[in-house]
DNA sequence: GAATTAATTGAACGTTCGTTTTATTAATAC
DNA sequence: GTATTAATAAAACGAACGTTCAATTAATTC
Protein backbone atom coordinates (compact mmCIF):
# COMPACT_ATOMS: atom_id res chain seq x y z
CA UNK A 1 0.00 0.00 0.00
CA UNK A 2 2.89 2.38 1.15
CA UNK A 3 4.04 1.63 -2.68
CA UNK A 4 0.93 2.24 -4.30
CA UNK A 5 0.60 5.23 -2.71
CA UNK A 6 3.77 7.15 -3.47
CA UNK A 7 3.32 5.81 -7.12
CA UNK A 8 0.27 8.46 -6.99
CA UNK A 9 2.42 10.46 -5.00
CA UNK A 10 0.17 10.32 -1.89
CA UNK A 11 0.41 9.20 1.47
CA UNK A 12 -0.64 5.23 2.53
CA UNK A 13 -3.23 6.18 4.61
CA UNK A 14 -4.74 8.40 1.74
CA UNK A 15 -6.16 5.46 -0.08
CA UNK A 16 -8.27 4.26 2.64
CA UNK A 17 -10.62 7.42 1.92
CA UNK A 18 -11.15 5.31 -1.50
CA UNK A 19 -10.84 1.55 -0.34
CA UNK A 20 -11.81 0.06 2.83
CA UNK A 21 -9.23 -2.71 2.27
CA UNK A 22 -6.53 -3.76 0.06
CA UNK A 23 -8.66 -6.82 -0.64
CA UNK A 24 -11.60 -4.49 -1.81
CA UNK A 25 -8.92 -2.34 -4.00
CA UNK A 26 -7.78 -5.53 -5.82
CA UNK A 27 -11.23 -6.49 -6.12
CA UNK A 28 -12.07 -3.41 -7.80
CA UNK A 29 -8.77 -4.01 -10.43
CA UNK A 30 -10.15 -7.44 -11.16
CA UNK A 31 -13.82 -6.69 -11.48
CA UNK A 32 -13.39 -3.67 -13.69
CA UNK A 33 -10.99 -5.74 -15.90
CA UNK A 34 -13.87 -8.05 -16.65
CA UNK A 35 -16.86 -5.66 -16.94
CA UNK A 36 -14.28 -4.04 -19.43
CA UNK A 37 -13.47 -6.96 -21.08
CA UNK A 38 -17.36 -8.30 -21.57
CA UNK A 39 -18.13 -4.52 -22.49
CA UNK A 40 -15.59 -5.04 -25.14
CA UNK A 41 -16.49 -7.91 -26.60
CA UNK A 42 -20.33 -6.99 -26.37
CA UNK A 43 -19.00 -3.93 -28.63
CA UNK A 44 -17.01 -5.80 -31.03
CA UNK A 45 -19.31 -8.84 -31.45
CA UNK A 46 -20.43 -9.14 -35.24
CA UNK A 47 -23.80 -9.39 -36.52
CA UNK A 48 -22.59 -11.86 -38.39
CA UNK A 49 -23.79 -15.52 -37.95
CA UNK A 50 -20.91 -17.40 -39.48
CA UNK A 51 -18.39 -18.98 -37.04
CA UNK A 52 -15.04 -18.00 -38.71
CA UNK A 53 -16.44 -14.23 -38.49
CA UNK A 54 -17.72 -14.61 -34.73
CA UNK A 55 -13.95 -16.10 -34.08
CA UNK A 56 -12.20 -13.95 -36.29
CA UNK A 57 -13.61 -11.33 -34.12
CA UNK A 58 -13.00 -13.04 -30.49
CA UNK A 59 -9.81 -13.28 -30.81
CA UNK A 60 -9.06 -9.79 -32.67
CA UNK A 61 -11.15 -8.20 -29.55
CA UNK A 62 -9.26 -10.86 -26.89
CA UNK A 63 -5.70 -10.09 -27.84
CA UNK A 64 -6.25 -6.11 -28.54
CA UNK A 65 -7.79 -5.82 -24.81
CA UNK A 66 -5.33 -7.92 -23.37
CA UNK A 67 -2.37 -6.51 -24.90
CA UNK A 68 -3.62 -3.21 -24.45
CA UNK A 69 -3.95 -3.84 -20.14
CA UNK A 70 -1.12 -6.02 -19.70
CA UNK A 71 0.19 -5.01 -16.82
CA UNK A 72 -3.95 -5.27 -14.99
CA UNK A 73 -4.15 -8.39 -16.80
CA UNK A 74 -1.35 -9.88 -15.38
CA UNK A 75 -2.84 -8.61 -11.50
CA UNK A 76 -5.68 -10.29 -12.28
CA UNK A 77 -4.47 -13.72 -13.34
CA UNK A 78 -1.60 -13.60 -10.57
CA UNK A 79 -3.66 -12.80 -7.58
CA UNK A 80 -6.58 -14.78 -7.36
CA UNK A 81 -5.49 -16.32 -4.52
CA UNK A 82 -5.68 -13.14 -2.53
CA UNK A 83 -9.45 -12.93 -2.90
CA UNK A 84 -11.85 -13.44 -0.62
CA UNK A 85 -13.74 -17.14 -1.54
CA UNK A 86 -16.94 -14.96 -2.28
CA UNK A 87 -15.05 -12.47 -3.91
CA UNK A 88 -13.22 -14.84 -6.15
CA UNK A 89 -16.23 -16.94 -7.18
CA UNK A 90 -17.69 -13.69 -8.42
CA UNK A 91 -14.73 -12.94 -10.35
CA UNK A 92 -14.58 -16.33 -12.01
CA UNK A 93 -18.49 -16.34 -12.81
CA UNK A 94 -17.46 -13.56 -15.20
CA UNK A 95 -14.90 -15.74 -16.63
CA UNK A 96 -16.78 -18.61 -17.64
CA UNK A 97 -19.41 -16.05 -18.98
CA UNK A 98 -16.79 -14.83 -21.07
CA UNK A 99 -15.43 -18.17 -22.06
CA UNK A 100 -19.00 -19.55 -22.85
CA UNK A 101 -18.87 -17.21 -25.62
CA UNK A 102 -15.99 -18.86 -27.38
CA UNK A 103 -17.29 -22.19 -26.43
CA UNK A 104 -20.35 -21.62 -28.33
CA UNK A 105 -18.72 -20.66 -31.03
CA UNK A 106 -16.56 -23.32 -31.75
CA UNK A 107 -19.59 -25.26 -31.41
CA UNK A 108 -21.81 -23.95 -33.76
CA UNK A 109 -18.28 -23.95 -36.12
CA UNK A 110 -18.01 -27.69 -35.37
CA UNK A 111 -21.62 -28.39 -35.83
CA UNK A 112 -22.06 -26.32 -38.54
CA UNK A 113 -19.19 -28.68 -39.87
CA UNK A 114 -16.98 -25.71 -40.73
CA UNK A 115 -14.43 -26.65 -37.60
CA UNK A 116 -13.07 -29.76 -36.41
CA UNK A 117 -12.77 -29.80 -33.27
CA UNK A 118 -12.25 -32.84 -30.86
CA UNK A 119 -13.65 -31.28 -27.93
CA UNK A 120 -14.86 -27.43 -27.28
CA UNK A 121 -14.22 -27.46 -23.95
CA UNK A 122 -10.31 -28.21 -24.29
CA UNK A 123 -10.50 -25.89 -27.25
CA UNK A 124 -11.94 -23.31 -25.46
CA UNK A 125 -8.90 -23.12 -22.96
CA UNK A 126 -6.27 -23.87 -24.97
CA UNK A 127 -7.41 -20.94 -27.42
CA UNK A 128 -7.38 -18.47 -24.20
CA UNK A 129 -4.68 -19.48 -22.81
CA UNK A 130 -2.52 -19.22 -25.72
CA UNK A 131 -4.22 -15.75 -26.46
CA UNK A 132 -4.04 -14.73 -22.82
CA UNK A 133 -0.31 -15.70 -22.88
CA UNK A 134 0.77 -13.14 -25.32
CA UNK A 135 0.52 -10.53 -22.30
CA UNK A 136 4.07 -12.86 -20.87
CA UNK A 137 6.79 -12.01 -23.55
CA UNK A 138 5.10 -9.31 -25.71
CA UNK A 139 6.68 -5.97 -25.19
CA UNK A 140 5.15 -3.11 -27.61
CA UNK A 141 7.65 -1.41 -29.64
CA UNK A 142 10.11 -4.62 -30.59
CA UNK A 143 10.10 -6.67 -33.02
CA UNK A 144 6.66 -7.55 -33.64
CA UNK A 145 3.64 -4.35 -33.92
CA UNK A 146 0.09 -5.29 -32.42
CA UNK A 147 -1.38 -6.12 -35.84
CA UNK A 148 0.83 -8.53 -36.94
CA UNK A 149 0.63 -10.35 -33.53
CA UNK A 150 -2.68 -10.44 -33.91
CA UNK A 151 -3.00 -11.74 -37.44
CA UNK A 152 -0.50 -14.24 -36.16
CA UNK A 153 -2.45 -15.71 -33.52
CA UNK A 154 -5.01 -15.31 -35.59
CA UNK A 155 -3.88 -17.77 -38.48
CA UNK A 156 -2.65 -20.34 -35.68
CA UNK A 157 -6.37 -20.12 -34.47
CA UNK A 158 -8.12 -20.80 -37.62
CA UNK A 159 -5.84 -23.45 -38.48
CA UNK A 160 -6.11 -24.79 -34.62
CA UNK A 161 -9.94 -25.25 -34.74
CA UNK A 162 -9.60 -26.36 -38.29
CA UNK A 163 -11.38 -23.71 -40.23
CA UNK A 164 -11.38 -24.51 -43.66
CA UNK A 165 -11.28 -21.33 -45.76
CA UNK A 166 -7.82 -19.60 -44.79
CA UNK A 167 -8.62 -16.39 -45.98
CA UNK A 168 -8.84 -15.40 -42.18
CA UNK A 169 -5.35 -16.46 -41.40
CA UNK A 170 -3.51 -14.88 -44.38
CA UNK A 171 -1.88 -11.49 -43.16
CA UNK A 172 -5.16 -8.89 -42.90
CA UNK A 173 -4.26 -6.47 -40.49
CA UNK A 174 -6.51 -5.34 -37.71
CA UNK A 175 -8.22 -2.27 -38.43
CA UNK A 176 -7.01 0.33 -36.36
CA UNK A 177 -9.21 -0.31 -32.66
CA UNK A 178 -12.19 1.82 -34.26
CA UNK A 179 -14.62 -0.77 -33.32
CA UNK A 180 -13.75 -1.05 -29.49
CA UNK A 181 -15.64 1.12 -27.28
CA UNK B 1 8.65 -20.63 6.45
CA UNK B 2 6.40 -21.60 9.13
CA UNK B 3 3.47 -22.83 6.65
CA UNK B 4 5.61 -24.90 5.06
CA UNK B 5 7.54 -26.08 8.10
CA UNK B 6 4.48 -27.75 9.94
CA UNK B 7 3.50 -29.12 6.73
CA UNK B 8 6.71 -31.10 6.88
CA UNK B 9 6.44 -31.82 10.78
CA UNK B 10 8.97 -29.94 11.37
CA UNK B 11 9.86 -25.85 13.14
CA UNK B 12 10.35 -23.35 10.95
CA UNK B 13 14.27 -22.84 12.29
CA UNK B 14 14.76 -26.59 11.20
CA UNK B 15 14.69 -25.61 7.22
CA UNK B 16 17.46 -23.22 7.96
CA UNK B 17 19.72 -26.22 7.92
CA UNK B 18 18.41 -27.33 4.51
CA UNK B 19 18.43 -24.24 2.88
CA UNK B 20 20.38 -20.65 3.87
CA UNK B 21 16.94 -18.06 3.20
CA UNK B 22 13.75 -19.31 2.06
CA UNK B 23 14.90 -17.98 -1.90
CA UNK B 24 17.48 -20.64 -1.65
CA UNK B 25 14.63 -22.80 -1.82
CA UNK B 26 12.63 -21.08 -4.33
CA UNK B 27 15.58 -21.17 -6.17
CA UNK B 28 16.48 -24.52 -5.46
CA UNK B 29 12.77 -25.73 -6.47
CA UNK B 30 12.76 -23.77 -9.90
CA UNK B 31 16.15 -25.10 -10.79
CA UNK B 32 15.35 -28.71 -10.13
CA UNK B 33 11.85 -28.41 -12.07
CA UNK B 34 14.13 -26.74 -14.76
CA UNK B 35 16.57 -29.29 -15.21
CA UNK B 36 13.86 -32.15 -14.63
CA UNK B 37 12.12 -30.86 -17.49
CA UNK B 38 15.98 -30.89 -19.53
CA UNK B 39 16.05 -34.19 -18.36
CA UNK B 40 12.71 -35.45 -19.51
CA UNK B 41 13.26 -33.75 -22.72
CA UNK B 42 16.48 -35.10 -23.47
CA UNK B 43 15.36 -38.83 -22.49
CA UNK B 44 12.41 -38.65 -24.54
CA UNK B 45 13.70 -36.59 -27.69
CA UNK B 46 13.06 -39.54 -30.60
CA UNK B 47 16.07 -40.56 -33.14
CA UNK B 48 13.51 -39.64 -35.77
CA UNK B 49 14.64 -36.87 -38.16
CA UNK B 50 10.81 -36.20 -39.03
CA UNK B 51 9.48 -32.67 -37.66
CA UNK B 52 6.23 -34.07 -36.82
CA UNK B 53 7.39 -37.28 -34.55
CA UNK B 54 9.64 -34.56 -33.22
CA UNK B 55 6.72 -32.52 -32.39
CA UNK B 56 4.63 -35.18 -31.52
CA UNK B 57 7.30 -36.00 -28.60
CA UNK B 58 7.36 -32.82 -27.48
CA UNK B 59 4.41 -31.95 -26.75
CA UNK B 60 3.62 -35.35 -25.05
CA UNK B 61 6.69 -35.12 -22.94
CA UNK B 62 5.74 -31.35 -22.09
CA UNK B 63 2.45 -32.09 -21.01
CA UNK B 64 2.87 -35.01 -19.36
CA UNK B 65 5.66 -33.63 -16.97
CA UNK B 66 3.91 -30.31 -16.02
CA UNK B 67 0.74 -32.34 -15.08
CA UNK B 68 2.77 -34.62 -13.15
CA UNK B 69 3.78 -31.43 -12.11
CA UNK B 70 1.39 -29.55 -11.24
CA UNK B 71 1.99 -27.66 -8.03
CA UNK B 72 5.84 -27.24 -8.94
CA UNK B 73 5.07 -25.76 -12.12
CA UNK B 74 2.21 -23.58 -10.90
CA UNK B 75 5.12 -22.05 -8.16
CA UNK B 76 7.58 -21.78 -10.97
CA UNK B 77 5.08 -19.37 -12.73
CA UNK B 78 4.22 -17.42 -10.53
CA UNK B 79 7.22 -16.70 -8.40
CA UNK B 80 9.67 -15.53 -10.86
CA UNK B 81 9.32 -11.83 -9.12
CA UNK B 82 10.64 -13.52 -5.94
CA UNK B 83 13.90 -13.90 -7.82
CA UNK B 84 17.34 -12.10 -7.43
CA UNK B 85 18.19 -10.59 -10.59
CA UNK B 86 20.98 -13.16 -11.35
CA UNK B 87 18.80 -15.95 -10.42
CA UNK B 88 15.99 -14.70 -12.50
CA UNK B 89 18.52 -14.86 -15.60
CA UNK B 90 19.73 -18.13 -14.49
CA UNK B 91 15.72 -20.27 -14.76
CA UNK B 92 15.62 -17.87 -17.48
CA UNK B 93 18.08 -18.86 -19.40
CA UNK B 94 17.17 -22.63 -18.70
CA UNK B 95 13.99 -21.90 -20.77
CA UNK B 96 15.28 -20.14 -23.48
CA UNK B 97 17.22 -23.20 -23.75
CA UNK B 98 14.42 -25.16 -23.76
CA UNK B 99 12.34 -23.38 -26.04
CA UNK B 100 14.93 -22.94 -28.77
CA UNK B 101 14.64 -26.70 -28.69
CA UNK B 102 10.61 -26.39 -29.83
CA UNK B 103 12.01 -23.51 -32.41
CA UNK B 104 14.37 -25.85 -34.03
CA UNK B 105 11.50 -28.44 -34.53
CA UNK B 106 9.31 -25.58 -35.84
CA UNK B 107 11.66 -24.43 -38.09
CA UNK B 108 13.14 -27.96 -39.62
CA UNK B 109 9.15 -28.60 -39.96
CA UNK B 110 8.76 -24.84 -41.66
CA UNK B 111 11.92 -25.50 -44.12
CA UNK B 112 11.24 -28.85 -44.93
CA UNK B 113 7.75 -27.26 -46.45
CA UNK B 114 6.06 -29.98 -43.79
CA UNK B 115 4.93 -27.19 -41.54
CA UNK B 116 3.14 -24.06 -42.30
CA UNK B 117 4.01 -21.08 -39.74
CA UNK B 118 3.83 -17.76 -40.09
CA UNK B 119 6.40 -16.88 -37.36
CA UNK B 120 8.67 -19.79 -35.55
CA UNK B 121 9.45 -17.43 -32.55
CA UNK B 122 5.57 -16.86 -31.93
CA UNK B 123 4.35 -20.26 -32.90
CA UNK B 124 6.43 -21.73 -30.22
CA UNK B 125 5.27 -19.38 -27.49
CA UNK B 126 1.58 -19.85 -28.37
CA UNK B 127 1.97 -23.31 -28.40
CA UNK B 128 4.35 -23.47 -24.68
CA UNK B 129 1.52 -20.96 -23.09
CA UNK B 130 -1.21 -23.34 -24.54
CA UNK B 131 0.24 -26.92 -23.18
CA UNK B 132 1.42 -25.61 -20.13
CA UNK B 133 -2.09 -23.78 -19.28
CA UNK B 134 -3.01 -27.08 -18.80
CA UNK B 135 -2.20 -27.29 -15.30
CA UNK B 136 -4.47 -23.76 -14.85
CA UNK B 137 -7.51 -26.08 -14.97
CA UNK B 138 -6.58 -29.30 -15.41
CA UNK B 139 -7.72 -31.44 -12.03
CA UNK B 140 -6.76 -35.29 -12.38
CA UNK B 141 -9.59 -37.51 -12.17
CA UNK B 142 -12.13 -35.25 -13.60
CA UNK B 143 -13.92 -35.51 -16.91
CA UNK B 144 -10.63 -36.11 -19.31
CA UNK B 145 -7.93 -38.58 -18.06
CA UNK B 146 -4.07 -37.58 -19.09
CA UNK B 147 -4.21 -39.33 -22.22
CA UNK B 148 -7.23 -37.99 -23.42
CA UNK B 149 -5.86 -34.91 -22.70
CA UNK B 150 -2.64 -35.10 -24.33
CA UNK B 151 -4.06 -36.40 -27.22
CA UNK B 152 -6.55 -33.47 -27.79
CA UNK B 153 -3.70 -30.95 -27.48
CA UNK B 154 -1.44 -32.92 -29.70
CA UNK B 155 -4.42 -32.70 -32.14
CA UNK B 156 -4.80 -29.26 -32.30
CA UNK B 157 -0.77 -28.65 -32.19
CA UNK B 158 -0.71 -30.50 -35.44
CA UNK B 159 -3.49 -28.93 -36.62
CA UNK B 160 -1.76 -24.96 -35.46
CA UNK B 161 1.51 -25.37 -37.13
CA UNK B 162 -0.29 -26.56 -40.39
CA UNK B 163 0.92 -30.57 -40.19
CA UNK B 164 -0.19 -32.29 -43.44
CA UNK B 165 -0.88 -35.14 -42.23
CA UNK B 166 -3.57 -35.69 -39.65
CA UNK B 167 -2.43 -39.21 -38.23
CA UNK B 168 -0.61 -37.75 -35.56
CA UNK B 169 -3.67 -35.65 -34.39
CA UNK B 170 -6.32 -38.69 -34.17
CA UNK B 171 -6.40 -40.62 -31.00
CA UNK B 172 -3.54 -41.88 -30.16
CA UNK B 173 -3.10 -42.46 -26.57
CA UNK B 174 0.11 -41.94 -24.80
CA UNK B 175 1.96 -45.06 -23.81
CA UNK B 176 2.02 -45.04 -19.97
CA UNK B 177 4.97 -42.95 -19.32
CA UNK B 178 7.28 -45.68 -19.91
CA UNK B 179 10.09 -43.49 -21.51
CA UNK B 180 10.65 -40.60 -18.65
CA UNK B 181 13.71 -41.20 -16.09
C1' DG C 1 -13.85 35.79 6.49
C1' DA C 2 -15.44 32.56 9.95
C1' DA C 3 -17.47 27.94 10.27
C1' DT C 4 -17.78 23.54 8.57
C1' DT C 5 -16.54 19.67 5.99
C1' DA C 6 -13.37 16.91 3.40
C1' DA C 7 -8.78 15.29 2.30
C1' DT C 8 -4.26 14.34 3.64
C1' DT C 9 -0.48 13.66 6.62
C1' DG C 10 2.66 11.63 10.12
C1' DA C 11 2.97 8.72 13.62
C1' DA C 12 1.70 4.76 15.75
C1' DC C 13 -0.49 -0.03 16.60
C1' DG C 14 -0.70 -4.81 16.25
C1' DT C 15 0.59 -8.71 13.36
C1' DT C 16 3.12 -11.38 10.47
C1' DC C 17 7.24 -12.45 8.38
C1' DG C 18 12.06 -14.11 7.55
C1' DT C 19 15.71 -15.09 10.28
C1' DT C 20 18.89 -15.71 14.43
C1' DT C 21 20.07 -17.22 18.89
C1' DT C 22 20.17 -20.12 22.71
C1' DA C 23 18.83 -24.25 24.77
C1' DT C 24 17.63 -29.02 24.34
C1' DT C 25 17.26 -33.45 22.41
C1' DA C 26 19.01 -37.18 19.40
C1' DA C 27 22.66 -39.54 17.18
C1' DT C 28 27.39 -40.99 16.78
C1' DA C 29 32.15 -41.99 18.37
C1' DC C 30 35.26 -43.69 21.53
C1' DG D 1 28.55 -44.63 29.51
C1' DT D 2 30.68 -40.37 28.58
C1' DA D 3 32.14 -36.92 25.06
C1' DT D 4 31.18 -34.91 20.89
C1' DT D 5 28.57 -33.65 17.12
C1' DA D 6 24.37 -32.88 14.62
C1' DA D 7 19.46 -31.85 14.44
C1' DT D 8 15.58 -29.78 16.37
C1' DA D 9 12.82 -26.76 19.32
C1' DA D 10 11.43 -22.55 21.64
C1' DA D 11 11.84 -17.96 21.98
C1' DA D 12 13.01 -13.74 20.45
C1' DC D 13 14.58 -9.94 17.07
C1' DG D 14 13.99 -6.51 13.72
C1' DA D 15 11.77 -5.20 9.71
C1' DA D 16 7.72 -4.80 6.86
C1' DC D 17 3.04 -4.97 6.42
C1' DG D 18 -2.06 -3.52 6.52
C1' DT D 19 -4.52 -0.46 9.02
C1' DT D 20 -6.01 3.21 12.44
C1' DC D 21 -5.93 7.60 14.71
C1' DA D 22 -5.04 12.27 15.97
C1' DA D 23 -3.56 16.39 14.01
C1' DT D 24 -3.22 19.42 10.09
C1' DT D 25 -4.13 21.35 5.76
C1' DA D 26 -7.28 22.36 1.88
C1' DA D 27 -11.78 23.11 0.07
C1' DT D 28 -16.45 24.50 0.47
C1' DT D 29 -20.40 26.89 2.46
C1' DC D 30 -22.77 30.69 4.34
Amino acid sequence: MRQLAAEVGVQAAALYRYFPTKEDLLFTLMREHMEGLLEAWNAARPAAVDPEARLAAYVENHIAFHIERRHATHVSNMELRSLSHERLTQILKMRTTYEKELRAILRDGAEEGRFEIDDVGLTAMALIQMMTGVIVWFRPGERLSIAEVTATYLSMTMRLVGAKIGAYGAARPREKDAVAL
